[in-house]
DNA sequence: GGCAGAAATTCAACTGCGTTAATTTCGAGG
DNA sequence: CCTCGAAATTAACGCAGTTGAATTTCTGCC
């Protein structure tokens, strides 16, 4: 059960064998398989079910109606994209994916049975929506107010960070199958843009990058270099559960 | 009882007299007060009950180590400061005020008491919270694609929708009590920049801007310019609402 | 009505990032 | 191994927005 969701999940609290199994049954239920750059849901569409990311990367867009494009965040694997969507009428944004996509359709049925029958899961959603929306506010500041350098730096921190609560990173490194484009959207910047500022992480010996794989040799340094602060990540709790040695390694 | 709050919950589904009744016993249990740029909760504290906004502007804002400050969203009276926070162990963000503003401490348990005993609040909270996360996207495409009239004029758009909805607007006009320092802090430009920038929608007479009060005679006009697309505060069901000739002059 | 501090306005010099476009490298498929 | 399209890289030039500082206009208060 190699369930990315669980163990960030996890992270948060201590989920029992009836709530991972209870986890596992949801995303189980319905499956699908998406390429790269297709859309999962689309603005304007009418949101019938909660979509969560099983393996590869998506991103949240939106696409001005002069083609100007912002990636308003990214989707790692574990991630869901909006719970309770289904309240709103219409979507406001789209969904696309960056890679090739492996996600589960849960029916709102579904997720508020879990929830109300495993309360530890409603509060770990709980926790994981509100780790979403701080992402987006920081997100606003990283826009507002940081340097392309900085605010570049930051991101690799952040998506570093993110995969590995999911257990997707390799010591201090990770993918990152996204390209140059795909950040440009993201950060609002241009294309050649971003590729000079790798470039200038590069030379600080910051970060090494090279074909679709990241290695931060100085997490630390990269974090003042980008102004990072996790606590907006609310990774407080990791600690504790890794020492007690019962997380961590699913 | 003049609560923006209702007027702006009924503008997504129709509350009973008992709805109201039991917003209002929460909302009147505890108010307090405070003056200009005074801080709600700062960042690290550590939330025990929500906040809302009955009276004046405040803001979430953050403050960079070096100095630089991003507000990251304005709060206007009906707004909630984040409900279930206390989900969380530490703010990762501040909360303060730009006027005077009164508002209501509501305790962890009186709200969760209300949204079980009145499924339409829940249901209308979470419409609210589903809100206030789009605009917080749609404030990310702003930061990351808009010029900076385009920006502002979008800002300015989306502030006074939001403020006609809590019934604070007077026709095409409504009060904008901030300084344009604050409004450079929330758009990610200059003060200097942000006074250019309102000249030129003056000088476009898109906006007439004298004192603290803004009016926008062709607010289509502005929106056009502004590539400001109202889908995103979900007011769908408003237009429905007024038609009925029920809500509205609340 | 006058004073003090805050807010708004204006100016000029400067710069970070955008734009356009050409060139090189990479990766998947034949 | 070769080819083709996508992605990355590089260079030259322009502009939107910044910086710093000075000046004027407000606003609240005595």
């Amino acid at each position: 059960m190699p369930l990315h969701l669980i163990s960030k999940l996890e992270s948060f609290t201590r989920l029992s064998v009836l709530d991972r199994q209870a986890l596992d049954a949801v995303v189980t239920e319905k499956q699908r398989r998406l390429g790269a750059r297709e859309d999962i849901i689309c603005e304007g569409d009418n949101p019938s079910h909660v979509n969560l990311i099983l393996d590869g990367w998506a991103c949240r867009y939106k696409q001005l109606e002069d083609g100007r494009r912002q990636i308003i965040s990214f989707f790692l694997p574990g991630d869901f994209c909006d719970s309770h969507v289904y309240v709103l009428r219409a979507m406001d944004h789209s969904i696309g994916t960056l890679t090739p996509v492996t996600f589960a359709e849960i029916s709102r049925d579904s997720l508020s049975q879990v929830t109300s029958r495993q309360p530890r899961i409603m509060q770990a959603l709980w926790w994981d929506t509100l780790v979403q929306a701080s992402i987006q506010r920081e997100w606003t500041v990283n826009l507002g107010q940081r340097s392309a350098t900085e605010r570049v730096g930051h991101l690799l921190c952040e998506l570093f960070l993110r995969l590995r609560i999911v257990g997707l990173a390799d010591g201090d490194g990770c993918l990152l199958p996204v390209t140059q484009a795909d950040l440009a959207d993201a950060m609002g910047l241009s294309t050649v843009h971003i590729n000079r500022t790798l470039q200038e992480l590069r030379g600080a010996g910051l970060i090494v990058l090279k074909g679709r794989h990241l290695t931060i040799p100085d997490l630390p340094a990269l974090q003042t270099a980008s102004l990072f602060n996790p606590n907006y990540l609310h990774l407080d709790h990791v600690g504790r559960h890794l020492d007690a040695g019962t997380a961590g390694e699913l």
